[in-house]
DNA sequence: GATCGCAGGTCTCAATTAGGGACCTTTCGA
DNA sequence: TCGAAAGGTCCCTAATTGAGACCTGCGATC
């Protein structure tokens, strides 16, 4: 596994967070960041974040808001999340049962830097269609 | 293909910017921010770009930096960055010839919003650690 | 009192995608 | 004459994803 080298992550407070974590002693073929990105990034996980935002949803409506998710994706996904601290899953005793997930205080964090991230590709997306229109003429 | 929900991208100029696209007409059905995030998510795609944000590197040097990549995926993970236009790509006559890839203005621009997602994983990566600690207990 | 529908899943199988590694081309040096 | 180096491509296998059938338990319907 490649570790995210120092330099990626800019000076300051970031370096002396990685400095911290050499400290602490870790496996550089191991890379913690990593394996979270990985999964905070992936596909899916991305866009159930981006649903849930504003308001706690059910299993089923989230199947409805992204059409092109499968049940099997969709469950992985949630599962995930939840492992990962950034959504809660509740059961409601009702007949039949439902099931909410809700962001997290740790999920509502991450949004900041998440929606700047979807935010910049929302802003600069004609300049990538641009290039990418130039690309293909070759 | 789902579209990014409205409410995704917060309040005032977020909102204006998705009023914008709508008046510009756009098919719901392919979602144009999804088809770039998804790129610029991908597994690989993240790790090249921050391999190349210091300097530029050539082919196997980032082979040898990202020791768990393939060729395979290399070679299309920078693909997919050049012509989006993140990554410029150039040709030294050298022998044997060399190639060299760099950041365009547009990926730098990109690395501010990426770096501070990458950052706040490594500032939280104890809470989600926790997180998984507990939900693998179960 | 069979059956339909719903909620929230699981399971299986087929299709897509990723990874491993052999191979290619040109030129230099031993 | 052989090997190495750079930057790939190509093929085959392994892993991941997607489509969709099925499950469970209960309440309402006919």
């Amino acid at each position: 596994m490649t570790t995210l080298p120092e330099s990626n992550l800019g000076a300051g407070s970031r370096r002396a967070r990685i400095a911290a974590w050499q400290a602490e002693g870790f496996d550089p073929h191991n890379c913690p960041v990593r394996s979270i990105l990985d999964q905070i990034t992936a596909k899916w996980t991305v866009l159930i974040l981006l649903e849930v935002q504003e308001e706690p949803k059910r299993f089923n409506m989230l199947l409805r808001s992204l059409p092109d998710i499968s049940r099997r994706m969709l469950t992985q996904g949630l599962r995930d999340l939840e492992r990962n601290g950034l959504l809660r899953r509740t059961v409601f005793d009702t007949r039949p049962p439902g099931v909410e997930y809700a962001l997290t205080e740790l999920g509502r964090a991450l949004m900041t830097p998440l929606l700047a991230l979807v935010d910049w590709v929302a802003a600069n997306r004609e300049s990538v269609y641009d290039s990418r229109r130039r690309f293909d003429e070759q």
